[in-house]
DNA sequence: TCCGGATTCATACGGCTGTTTCACTTATAC
DNA sequence: GTATAAGTGAAACAGCCGTATGAATCCGGA
């Protein structure tokens, strides 16, 4: 009934491996075609993993598909909050400079993408995927790290409103989440004309945009 | 065999209405449930058409998504580019402001949005579906656009390079694209607490964003 | 050794998918 | 007025979908 307290290890030949291939041919699928364009049957094969398999170890596809994101989002944002840590307690009070805050932000998700992380993609479709049942985990993934982030944005800019704050980082996670998912989307709109450049490069340069961005003074309104 | 050299109209009581129709439900479906989750079934009941109808119009789903994608951004396009070209005539070889331009790529996608096109959230999607019938179209949609833009800001900025200039677009159109496809992220992602403000004062904080960023001085890169 | 829970397996279920077929109606052109 | 083509309609096609079932197998603990 719980596989957890398996006293002993190497007994079973896969107790809990099966259920880490399904995720990770999930993972693939998934980014590759969508919740939708991904099959369990696709999934299992891939997995080299019964078809009833998933429904054994996860019940349902959706809830695969939430376990999917947990895994691997769990840690990256953990690495995110870990940074900011050490950011402010390096500052010791004084004001931290807009670009360390995006990078902290940033950053953790090129590591991942350069780590082979299949998931960084999905992540981006998080935000594009209009079914429910991504969109309602969207705060469990994001919440905690928007909250930490605006705040050390408003003390780094404290003459700046709180809104337009908050208005400012959801561009800065647009253009951080367009670069993870469409990397290449200006390659294939400019026919090839126009390259994006290489990882750290374009980490560095989407930082010093969008740090831009958020201290920008404002202009007059129309 | 040729349905365009009708030489009189109001005679069919609806020859091409039937594709209208079912444009604007397979518009609305696919932006609602994206490309696989709209069957089309549910399309044709909504524009109350058989379902062999969508077939004989259009061939194929996929050449349906293609129509319906088409249809709005052919208008968007050159809305935009008709702003463009009148910043250009009006400044009469003058360097335009990066704000001028970026407003005039994305003033009109506001526009649409606020106008109730439910295409705009399908534009946003296709920078995020994974499908290669959304992709392959990608060029088609945006490719003069881009390259007129990309050249209007080399005007603009000349002391940039233009590798740089071409990176920070891509930024500025995830910026936007985001923006326009979920505009409440960070109202969900923030359990409520945060709002992005009303459509014309947030085209404007989005053109004050963008504008900084493209404009920034380059830092010092790690 | 043998029990009993944990896991795997092949298989089947009902239902929905995109597409096709062919009979049918409608409206135009001569 | 009639031939002709455009368009509509109901039904069916093969195929895949997520899920459920119940038997077979595995393996640690007594």
């Amino acid at each position: 009934m719980n596989p957890e307290i398996a006293t002993q290890e190497a007994v079973n030949p896969d107790p809990r491996d099966t259920k880490d291939r399904i995720l990770d041919a999930a993972e693939v699928l998934f980014a590759q075609y969508g919740f939708d364009g991904a099959s369990l049957r696709a999934i299992t094969q891939l997995a080299s993993v019964n078809l009833a398999a998933v429904n054994y170890h996860f019940q349902t596809k959706e809830a695969l598909l939430k376990a999917v994101y947990l895994r691997r989002l769990r840690p990256l944002n953990a690495d995110r909050l870990a940074r900011l840590d050490q950011l402010e307690s390096q500052a010791q009070g004084h004001p931290i400079p807009p670009a360390a805050i995006v990078r902290a932000l940033i950053a953790p998700a090129f590591a991942a993408l350069e780590a082979g992380n299949p998931a960084i993609a999905l992540m981006g479709r998080a935000f594009a995927d209009p079914s429910d049942s991504l969109r309602a985990i969207l705060p469990e993934i994001l919440g905690e790290v928007a909250a930490r982030f605006l705040a050390a944005l408003r003390q780094s800019l404290p003459h700046m409103p709180p809104d337009l704050l908050a208005c400012r980082m959801h561009f800065v996670i647009g253009s951080m989440a367009i670069t993870l998912m469409a990397p290449n989307l200006l390659e294939s709109v400019s026919h090839g004309r126009a390259r994006l450049p290489e990882h750290p490069i374009l980490l560095e340069e989407l930082v010093q945009f969008t740090a831009a961005g958020l201290a920008a003074e404002r202009g007059a309104h129309a």
